[in-house]
RNA sequence: GCUUCGGUGGCGGAAUUGGUAGACGCGCUGGAUUCAAAAUCCAGUUCUGUAAAGAGUGUGGGUUCGAUUCCCACCCGAAGUACCA
């Protein structure tokens, strides 16, 4: 009897979604555990083989923990809002949730063929109403909410009103927008219904604002800055300018903190950490605040070096900065003016390429140094970031090297406050190994003294304050785009008013064109039914708005990480009707125990749903504060792409070796018409396409051959294996440990198909393990000690291994175990069982299906894994001489202890050991429960 | 520039706390089986050398009886990030 994967695949698969074996129980007497992939956006293109590597390694931890004992969660969803739905929708015309349908039903189908454990009942997609009216439910909780500084933590809007009409907000410490007014509150009491919206607003933890955000036209769009690469959008690798626009916002910078510390407590990557920590982009320093000449106002600019206060030999302001029009002078407005057109005209990409250049203006004003009042002119420039810190620089030439650039540029004087240090070439950057000097009484101390003594002079003189500053922005929540989560928000006199939760979900209407209006509105704008009814409490039409029953509604819609930042909450009880999930599941199920998924989320999803998740844990809506206690991140399978070589300006193909310094392009060719000598089928590609049928090529020995490159995996460059022709041509089973083969988790590794043999015939071996001439053979004797050795090495291996996510090493471990118990022709039931067992997380098809021809009736999934047994392997106790320093250690391989004349036997017996004894004679022998022996001599 | 990770045969990659470097797989070579091929099985495969032997984990140093592993300097590659004050 022979392999036959094909029915053994499809058998088991079918019996696994019938008997619903993977399903998930909300309560059992187990302990939980919880294996989360990220769950896929369905694009049209399908898989290919570099997809399924982190379900493949998460099925595996899923499984390795059933058979352990655990009640598992291991469930899949879809990511089904976003941007390449809507953009083939505005090619085709054909609906999004059309398209998205099909889309999802080929990734189902592709997934299913690869035999995961996913329980299927909890299936979530981010585009069904019933999941995105709990996003627009935790959206109203965002908007109802303000964020205390003093306790940390996000808490009710009501809260915060009642401390206005206690106290107005003189004493309150809140993470708010830019707002200077302060009110007492009595003066509170008096504002009008729609002045206290519009201060609360700047509260809110989402809220609306005119804020300058990255613009991208081709996509119709703003965008976020972690969608943004090299100033081009992400998808598209379109121009992206800076514009001011009324946009929601989501006030994730008030987390900073917290994001930060708690990446202490999870058990991440140390590269996603590290990624993270950058984004976040803590740095600490002062505010230093400077008066200006002739004018009341004081300009305030963040410095991490208030040591080099005395340096400080002019200010420089963004061009965005708010006072820049206030203090600019009569002759000085004109070239102020034109500087600021100019670079609000440079696009993200033009700017950075810029960086070399230097420009600036002088505005005419003078600001006065905090500690010495001398008269510093105010420049403004655009190598300051209104974004960053408060707009402002205080410029030191002497230790910025920015600075110094400018100040030589245009002329400006340098102070050096570095004793004995030359600035004759550039500035000095270091904040160690210098003394201050020309700075007063700041003169002889070292940086971290200096910063020190300048902060409490500056205090008391109320000109600075220490201050912490981070590069985290609000996340701009709004998205000029059809598909994603319409916002539960009509407006009444241009104010936003949330829609009950009662009336939820609001859902997203039809529209004919998704493009946005021509009038430049949002897609949505094209609808004719987008105004909220407040006496039926209904959508309806909008020729009925009449601004008193009947509002218009907002236009714009969520962006893609709204619905991915709460998913793995909702897994736990997803057709839950009342609430996001109910109590008891959140308690049950708490948090994901092993997340899974591309480092290229870092600073996106995995931050966003990081703070969501603290957000919901701050209004007590869930009992955990980090979601995900341990992540992994899957490398990506990069693609082997071929070329050929085209002589430039015509249709003439050379060989490889060919080249010869002519002109040539690259140009891609499918990779099915190469072979594994990079030789290339030219009948095919002729038909291929059309460009080929009358091309010419130029061959070396009769043979043509092709560039090969390793790079991503993509439809475009023709380089795609599609894990479907894998399970046809050699099964799932055989793919699956394959991939896990490969090379370690979290690499990189290109793919490559012809490797796959090797696990495909560890598969019939395993299988002609049990067979002998056709027929199912396995006996039950006394295994030998051979073979329990053998196996117990493997288990031990095994076991270890997967704890490690080391799955590469525990498939070798099983080709060996597999070669070896061949060799001794073994076919005793008891050690063939637990072998069966012990490899059924990574191959569970044909694992399941031995294990039904060995007579049992239940599936393999919840057989105990098998633990080793030490007494199987002990042997060879004495390894070799570990280390020698008057002592001698041994390593052991066994935990057994040992009889104290062997050890001396053997190590006088060891021709090694005895080179280091040189005849010295053993003194005392100390055994080291670490397995280490110490021999003194 | 900065941060992080990495550099081992023809290739993907193994190697516990420093202890026989190259497990396992691919590829390649030879052989068996076959009319032949595929498939399968056996043997070999780091390099130099017929061999004996020697060299060898990016480079150069250091610690150590012993270094792929630890320390210092440098070179190369990947990822992230960047007028961040």
């Amino acid at each position: 009897m022979s392999y036959d994967f094909i029915n053994i695949e499809e058998k088991w698969q079918k019996y696994w979604s019938g008997n619903k074996v993977f399903k998930a129980y909300n309560n059992s007497t187990l302990p939980k555990y919880y294996v989360m992939d990220m769950f896929p956006y369905p694009s049209g293109a399908g898989l290919h083989v570099g997809h399924p590597l982190g379900y493949i390694a998460s099925d595996i931890y899923s499984r390795f923990k059933r058979h352990k004992g655990f009640n598992v969660l291991h469930p899949q969803g879809y990511d089904s809002f976003g941007l390449p739905a809507e953009q083939y929708a505005i090619q085709t015309g054909r609906h999004p949730s059309e398209t998205t349908k099909e889309n999802i039903l080929r990734y189902r189908k592709q997934l299913d063929r690869l035999g995961f454990s996913f329980d299927w009942s909890r299936e979530i997609r981010t585009s069904n109403k019933d999941y995105y009216k709990w996003t627009q439910w935790m959206f109203i909780k965002l908007y109802n909410s303000w964020f205390d500084l003093k306790s940390n933590k996000a808490r009710s809007i009501d809260e915060l009103i009642s401390v206005f009409e206690k106290n107005g907000n003189y004493e309150l410490s809140a993470s708010k927008n830019e707002s200077s007014e302060e009110f007492n509150s009595k003066r509170w009491n008096s504002f009008s219904d729609q002045k206290k919206e519009k201060i609360l607003l700047d509260y809110r933890m989402a809220f609306l604002s005119e804020t300058e955000v990255n613009w991208c036209s081709k996509l119709g769009t703003v965008l976020a800055n972690d969608e943004i690469i090299d100033g081009l959008s992400e998808r598209g690798g379109y121009e992206v300018i800076r514009k001011k626009m009324t946009q929601w916002s989501i006030r994730i910078s008030a987390y900073s903190d917290r994001l930060l510390s708690g990446l202490n407590d999870i058990d991440w990557p140390d590269p996603l950490k590290e990624m993270q920590r950058n984004w976040i982009g803590k740095s600490e320093g002062s505010l230093v605040k400077f008066d200006i000449l002739n004018f009341d106002n004081q300009i305030e600019a963040f410095t991490t070096r208030p040591d080099t206060i005395y340096g400080v030999t002019f200010v420089t302001l963004a061009p965005e900065h708010s006072l820049v029009e206030l203090i600019t002078k009569g002759e000085n407005k004109n070239s102020v003016n034109n500087y600021i057109l100019e670079s609000s005209k440079k696009t993200e990409r033009d700017r950075m390429s810029d960086v070399k250049s230097i420009s600036g203006v002088f505005t005419g004003a003078y600001a006065l140094h905090p500690l010495t009042n001398n008269k510093i002119p105010i420049w403004i420039s655009d190598y300051v970031l209104a974004g960053y810190g408060t707009g402002a620089v205080m410029a030191v030439p002497c230790g910025d090297q920015r600075d110094y650039n400018f100040a030589n540029f245009f002329d400006l004087p340098i102070v050096n406050v570095f004793k004995d240090i030359d600035i004759s070439k550039e500035a000095f950057k270091e904040k160690d190994n210098f003394v201050l000097t020309n700075s007063e009484e700041l003169n002889g101390l070292d940086f971290k003294k200096g910063c020190l003594l300048a902060l409490k002079k500056l205090e008391k003189l109320d000109k600075g304050s220490h201050e912490i500053n981070y590069k985290l922005r609000d996340a701009v929540f709004s998205r000029q785009r059809y598909w994603g989560e319409p916002f539960p928000v009509y407006y009444r006199n241009n104010m936003p008013v949330m829609i009950s939760e009662k009336y939820l979900p609001i859902e997203l209407p039809d529209v004919d064109k998704y493009l946005p209006t021509e009038d430049g509105k949002p897609p949505l704008g094209n609808s004719s039914n987008w105004a909220w009814d407040t006496l039926n409490n209904i959508i309806v039409s909008n020729n009925l708005i009449d601004n008193e029953i009947v509002f218009r509604m907002e236009l714009n819609t969520m962006p893609g990480w709204a619905g991915s930042s709460w998913y793995f909450n909702r897994y736990m009880d997803p057709t839950n009707k009342d609430e996001f999930a109910s109590k008891k599941s959140l308690d049950y199920w708490k948090e994901v125990d092993l997340y899974i998924g591309g480092s290229e989320h870092a600073t996106g999803h995995l931050l966003y749903s990081r703070f969501w998740q603290y957000f919901l844990y701050d209004l007590g809506l869930v009992p955990v504060k980090d979601y995900a206690k341990k992540l992994i991140n899957q490398g990506m399978i990069l693609g082997n792409s071929a070329f050929v070589y085209r002589l430039n300006g015509t249709n003439t193909y050379i060989s490889k070796e060919l080249i010869n310094r002519q002109h040539v392009q690259l140009i891609h060719v499918d990779i099915r018409y190469v072979n594994s000598n990079d030789e290339l089928d030219l009948e095919s590609l002729r038909k291929w396409q059309p460009q080929f049928k009358e091309a010419k090529f130029e061959f070396e020995n009769d043979k043509f051959f092709v560039k090969r490159e390793v790079e991503k995996m993509s439809k475009s460059k023709y380089n795609v294996v599609s894990p479907d022709e894998i399970c046809e041509k050699y099964g799932a089973d055989t793919l699956r440990l394959y991939e896990m083969f490969l090379g370690p988790i979290d690499q990189a590794k290109p793919w490559n198909t012809a490797g796959i043999t090797g696990t495909f015939s560890f598969l019939k071996k395993f299988w002609n393990l049990f067979h002998e001439n056709e027929n199912f053979n396995v006996v039950i004797d006394k295994p030998s000690s051979e073979s329990l050795k053998i196996l117990h090495k493997t288990i031990k291996k095994v076991n270890k291994d997967i704890e490690n996510f080391s799955f590469n090493t525990s498939v070798s471990a099983f080709m060996i175990c597999v070669n070896s118990l061949s060799a001794i022709k073994c076919n005793n039931r008891s050690v063939l069982e637990s072998l069966t067992v012990l490899l059924s997380p990574f191959a569970p098809h044909i694992c399941e299906e031995i294990w039904s021809k060995l007579g049992h009736k239940e599936t393999i999934s919840f057989v105990k894994y098998p633990e080793y047994n030490s007494d199987y392997i002990k042997e060879d106790n004495i390894e070799y001489p570990v280390s020698f320093n008057g002592k001698l250690k041994f390593k052991l391989i066994q935990e057994s202890s040992l009889v104290i004349d062997q050890i001396k036997q053997n190590v006088i017996s060891d021709q090694r050991t005895n080179n280091f004894l040189d005849g010295r004679e053993i003194k005392k022998i100390i055994i080291v429960p670490g397995k280490i022996i110490n021999i003194v001599c």
